[in-house]
DNA sequence: AAAATTCTTGGGATCGTTCCCAAGAGAGAA
DNA sequence: TTCTCTCTTGGGAACGATCCCAAGAATTTT
């Protein structure tokens, strides 16, 4: 059991109100109780209970994170600018790990609101109707961050652009004279990297009047060993090596590599491979990856200023879209 | 402002006293009360305080974490480890991010305290005698991550086997024949990394009876150019090239394979490289690096079922070595 | 049928703060 | 001196839950 106000008022030999005052750096208050005051607490080494002033005052300074899971470098580098933001101005983070669990998105949102959080920072995946419900009656700032849901909900959102950054990459392949160009993806359900980066890449095709070849293209899962798996396949199934792989992650472009390295193929001089992400690795590796660099550090401190904005009354854009830099590299070759 | 008890109470015509039965599943409601108030809370969607909850039962289900960056694959599988557990428990966990700043260190210990958090899990890098005093008058639950404070903190600790891990891996390499072994580490302000492992190094060398080269040993920090730089200063310094290289992390080791490739060389042919992590390049990168496992999301798992025992008032063990295993690939060669 | 027991219910104190209000103490003005 | 004004202080009602206690209702035992 801690020591309270009460008690340190009583030492101190003044009332709560002004050991509350003292606390809060409010003004009235001599000089003489101030220090009083202060050396007792140096002396207890009473920590006021913040559970107690935010029921009374009403608010907290917490802010929930919601995000799918902790150990990738997208999320926890969004996490760290999004820390960098918040600590900055006062609050602190609840985290909360769905492990890729639709279903523990909504109990957690609950839990939020429970602890009465400032505001919610939600990485989505998927919205689905009952995140709309549960979502439309939550009473909190939210953004959400990852997918457009502009359309869908009234929160605003914050999205890196996956559709033009895949259109920028593929056409650096098509610019330098490749015409069969691969393709390692992801299912569609993810709508940003699933879907909005395979029509960039179809987009682009269309555009250049080039034929889509479906031995060419592959989704696959998130995984290294996936990429691996998609280019085995693609070059077992087609007649004529594809000169260029388009792989939506750096990790999948890795695999890739691995894969036709591991069959004595060379890159850049037999296919020429570019990926998303700029990851890391994207560069240490040999050779270095050719892609385009989201800065999610800056996404979340984006993220993290349009809650702030939110939890002051501001409105702000429904959506905003993070820019992206092609970084060129060697592994693309010119034909 | 939301919806209270006493608003449902009225609402469902009993006592606050009956609703709050309802809300913690006790016994003693009969069916028709409950339905009532269930029917109510449906209705209005309430959602309890918890503030006001875990103030009157001075107790909370939060469990605070400090740790100094977010963003690396060591802290987030921790804490993807950390969690798993502790939302099994019911319990949630509120950041803190030093950003390697010590004195933040102590801000956040004292914040943590002031939200009344059930427990606390720190990643420690260096303890300062400042340190052991704010964490001696806590008066909470802590758990130390990371570093070896067993003889001057009295919490317990959960460590990798830094020393026994080195030792593995420059066996290895000598066990393959090779004498000529150089050193990339990091500065050794960091016990675990910086001075257990270089410790593992010189202690294999020396039963060994192996000379100890100076230009053989350089310490940076923990990026990839580090390791970069590290194989270049040893290369150029040397007159003779090391048939072997000990990198005390993936990433060193990366950097080093990176200039090596650079420069010519053939790995394993020319030089040997080992690292310690195997993150998850290592075993894409070609030659795929040997190297040490340590599994931090289990780390994270045991430092989290510790600090619940602590909390459930058991003493524990003051000190738990996490174990390890060599990955053998193919980035060492028999001389 | 009365007594004993169990079940159900509501009232109200309480957790540790904040903050409004009123009162007392000085200081300055009339 | 007396009045007004400002500064400082303390008392006590909140905040929204929990939980103890007592009392009434229902059930069982004798």
């Amino acid at each position: 059991m801690s020591i309270t106000i009460k008690e340190i008022a009583k030492l101190a030999g003044v009332s709560k109100s002004t050991v509350s005052r003292v606390i809060n750096d409010s003004e009235h208050v001599s000089d003489q109780a101030r220090e009083k005051v202060q050396e007792v607490i140096e002396e207890t080494g009473y920590v006021p209970n913040s559970l107690a002033k935010n029921l009374k005052r009403n608010k907290t300074n917490t802010i929930g994170v919601v995000l799918p899971k902790i150990n990738t470098s997208t999320f926890s580098s969004a996490i760290e600018g999004i820390s960098n933001v918040m600590y900055q101005n006062g609050y602190n983070l609840l985290l909360t790990n769905t492990k890729m669990n639709i279903e523990d998105e909504i109990t957690y949102l609950k839990l939020l609101k429970e602890k009465r959080v400032r505001g919610i920072l939600f990485f989505a995946t998927e919205i689905t109707s009952e995140h709309k419900k549960v979502l439309g009656d939550l009473d909190i700032p939210v953004v959400i961050i990852g997918q457009d849901t502009s359309k869908a909900i009234n929160y605003p959102c914050i999205i890196q652009d996956d559709f033009k950054a895949a259109k920028s990459i593929v056409s650096h392949l098509v610019q330098n004279g490749h015409q069969k160009i691969a393709y390692i993806g992801v299912e569609e359900y993810d709508v940003a990297v699933g879907q909005l980066r395979k029509q960039g890449y179809l987009d682009i095709l269309k555009k250049n009047n080039l034929e889509v070849n479906n031995n060419y293209i592959y989704k696959g899962d998130f995984s290294i060993e996936s990429g691996f798996k998609g280019m085995k396949l693609i070059v077992e199934s087609s007649k004529e090596l594809p000169t260029a792989v388009f792989a939506v992650t750096d990790r999948l472009a890795l695999g890739a590599i691995k894969y036709l390295k591991d069959k004595g193929y060379k890159i850049p001089e037999d296919v020429s491979i570019v990926g998303i992400g700029n990851s890391d690795i994207s560069s240490w590796v040999v050779p270095e990856i050719t892609t385009i660099n989201y800065d999610h550090v800056k996404t979340g401190e984006q993220a993290a200023g349009i809650l702030l904005a939110a939890i002051d009354g501001q409105a702000g854009q429904k959506k905003s879209i993070m820019d992206f830099q092609i970084v060129k590299r060697n592994s693309v070759k010119e034909i």
